[in-house]
DNA sequence: CTTCTGACA
DNA sequence: TGTCAGCA
């Protein structure tokens, strides 16, 4: 498919899909006439990229570890450098620390709203 | 009509 | 990230 499908199918607008591109994230094809040409498996690895990314994870760092989550189980091991596993290892504290964060504020406006919403609604 | 590259009031 | 230009 070309990126406007796949920008379709992923939800993504053409101009990040590019930008992907340019991170090395994502390498498609190219058809006769220069167009990008994307597989199926492309979706899913747009979604994986989405996700890492909405998770806070920076291009850079996806970049290196996006192989290890395509590859199959099997061969994850072999290229398990130890400067990879110390890079996961650092963002999987940083995704707990955005974790808490996130858990601390969302009580926080939990606890608004069980305050406001217990009160008639008298200027509601 | 769709995509491409490069660039930025 | 958006968007516009000038091609193919």
């Amino acid at each position: 498919m070309r990126i406007g499908e796949l920008s379709e199918r992923t939800g993504t607008p053409r101009r990040l899909l590019r930008y992907y591109e340019e991170q090395g994230l994502i390498l498609p094809g190219r058809s006769p006439n220069g167009y990008r040409e994307y597989d199926d498996a492309t979706v899913d690895r747009v979604l994986q990229i989405r996700g890492l990314l909405d998770a806070g994870l920076p291009t850079r760092i996806i970049k290196q570890i996006l192989p290890c989550l395509d590859k199959p189980r099997a061969i994850h091991f072999p290229d398990a450098t130890p400067d990879m596993i110390a890079t996961l290892e650092r963002e999987r504290d940083r995704m707990t620390g955005r974790i808490d964060c996130l858990t601390r504020n969302r009580d926080a406006i939990a606890e608004y709203l069980d305050e406001v919403l217990r009160q008639p609604p008298s200027r509601r």
